[in-house]
DNA sequence: GTCTATAAGGCGATAGAC
DNA sequence: GTCTATCGCCTTATAGAC
């Protein structure tokens, strides 16, 4: 297993962990390359020698997201049946609930700020929503829904609406309860779906 | 109708208007005291002699925020039932679908901006979200479901989780098929409160 | 009471030393 | 190839002029 080109020690690796969760607690514009050099190990302002610009981090962080939802996504794949699969989905922001209640979901929190900022070339920080979405709706079109889509973003904006009022209240059991809710969503769907 | 002490002019009342929409389309790490004093017609740096700091001014922002929940939840009281308030509140964000689209809802990202600030004092970001959390858990109620607050958390997680999504894909559809959605399950809670 | 000039500090980014 | 010293800009905040 050899390393990549220019990142010899890990050192780029750590710096995108590190801004990683920088930029989840704290933000993009609050979240300094000191912090994350300071974070990482690394020596301040040589940052620079990893990443072109700030932003070009910021996209490996986007980047570093996808990569685990597509890990996330093929693991739940080796579930039998598509309702397990979606709850095993929706169980995942039950246990980030702790650190969801403090700092927000970390996909949802950076795509909204991504989002936001009028520069020409951004990022698509909403790749790791499309491929939660996408991946939703098959599911649920496997479970025999004529309106798989609709019904794909009801199940994803209730977990990102979940998240959000659990880090407003500063209340995980905010986003337990609406885990739970959706459950039983998903086992009315799956009911449906049979009938 | 006389001014209130400190803003002969409107000035502060101009100030606090522009501070809303730029937090709202910028965020409020990129928004300065330059571009809110310009947007109000205020010559730049003198906006301290309104107010003592930034803080203040986003301060300021999420009172006239609350303010405007409690004339809409107000007027909302107006209508005869129950389920027609909460289908009227949830069709106010399909509304607004267009901006939402671009910048978010203006509640959800402010309060998540403000939640994640490690500051000391922080403002209640969160005041305008329990506002409406705790009117539309009163409304449940009043259709007579027994988790009234769950309920609540569920239809306005909806909403909120709406307008993220919108604003991550930038489709005003997606709003628009999320509140028909809500609808739709309002009516269902209105037909079991009644049987 | 209203506004301007300016200070003090921190930031991203660069040039070039090792 | 790796890191350090430093620049120039921008931002908040203040002191004091009008």
């Amino acid at each position: 297993m050899t390393d990549s080109p220019l990142s010899r020690g890990g050192k780029r690796e750590r710096l995108v962990a590190g801004a990683a969760d920088l930029l989840h607690r704290k933000g993009i514009a609050a979240t300094t390359l000191a912090d994350i050099a300071q974070v990482a190990g690394v020596p301040p302002g040589n940052v620079y020698y990893y990443f072109k610009t700030k932003d070009d981090l910021v996209k490996a962080v986007v980047d570093t997201q996808a990569g685990q939802v597509t890990a996330l996504l093929t693991e739940l794949d080796a579930l039998p049946r598509p309702a397990e699969r979606l709850k095993a989905l929706v169980r995942r922001w039950e246990a980030m609930r702790e650190v969801i209640a403090r700092h927000g979901c970390p996909i949802g929190t950076l795509a909204t700020e991504l989002d936001r900022r009028d520069d020409g070339l951004d990022t698509d920080g909403a790749q790791p929503i499309r491929q939660i979405l996408d991946w939703v709706g098959t599911q649920i079109r496997l479970l025999g829904a004529r309106n798989a889509r609709q019904l794909a973003i009801s199940l994803f904006a209730g977990i990102q609406g979940g998240a959000l009022l659990a880090n407003a209240l500063r209340d995980p059991a905010v986003m337990t309860g609406q885990v739970r809710h959706l459950e039983r969503w998903i086992d009315t769907l799956a009911a449906d779906g049979r009938s």
